[in-house]
DNA sequence: GTAACACCTAAACCTGACTTTAGGTCAAGC
DNA sequence: GCTTGACCTAAAGTCAGGTTTAGGTGTTAC
């Protein structure tokens, strides 16, 4: 069992966090020993799930959902698998996002390398695609899509 | 040169984001006939950018800063050069950290697949690490960290 | 001439996720 | 017995990134 400011420390969270996500419903049932809460290992096992969740893109609302899923036993085992393979997905989508972006990012690096060795960017704009670097070719899409 | 209504459709934009953006400063020297804004292709490839430095996470005073120093010349190519580096890395490591959630949320769907063909999680949760199935042991890391 | 459109502004409003504030309880140490 | 430290609550405040509202202009279509 550990106090508010056990945790907090342990996931380098402000104690005014864990409180709020307590106040949402984030742990439903947690125990309390004349108004003190006490974090168990099933609290603590739900604050990796949020911190992972919340990563995923999921708003608080939703993983207090799931967390009152984990209430219910067996019964909503399927709706939980649904909510993770939602997630998977979405960070999968979110992924290939992120590549593009850094697709573009690299070429313009590429570009303010290429802008600074020149002094100017004239010879570089004038740049027709397949006069490009064939490593930067590829980025070069990202960049003007 | 586009109109707002033209730009917000190509861009998938509202008209009131991109008056936003112009308020915040994000289209400096942007063109205007008798108060009605014009969109040249300046301030379409500034678009581009916006969209790609709002997606590596950086804040819309940050990005007119960019801005303000795309009106400056070459004078700011250093700066711009290590604008977009901060972000590639930016970029990479976020990337590094949807990958550690991407594991946790496989970890969870497998998780979940095999509660639901047992009935219940009684089996998996005793389950030791080195009886995992071998494809799912490198993902029990990211949700037991 | 008037209705419909596409544009304009300033200012108020909204949302999510916290954080801060103000005031209170309780046990331990001096 | 009183201060310190760790906990508690309810309510208000904050911040970013927009969105909505209310009122106005200018051009084209009937």
């Amino acid at each position: 069992m550990y106090s508010i400011g056990q945790v907090a420390e342990m996931f380098h969270l402000p104690i005014s966090t864990l409180r709020y996500y307590d106040k949402e419903g984030l742990f439903p049932g947690m125990e309390r020993q004349s108004g003190i809460r006490k974090f168990s290992e099933r609290e603590i096992e739900a604050l990796r799930v949020i911190e992972c969740l919340k990563a995923s893109g999921l708003e608080i609302r939703e993983i207090k959902q799931f967390m009152e899923w984990t209430t219910e036993g067996a019964a909503t085992y399927t709706q939980r698998k649904q909510m993770f393979e939602t997630r998977r997905q979405a960070v999968e989508a979110e992924m290939a996002e992120l590549q593009k972006t850094l697709d573009m990012l690299r070429y313009k690096c590429w570009y303010y390398d290429t802008a600074i060795a020149d002094g100017n960017e004239d010879r570089i704009s004038a740049m027709l695609p397949d006069h490009l670097p064939p490593e930067i070719q590829h980025l070069y899409n990202s960049a003007h899509a």
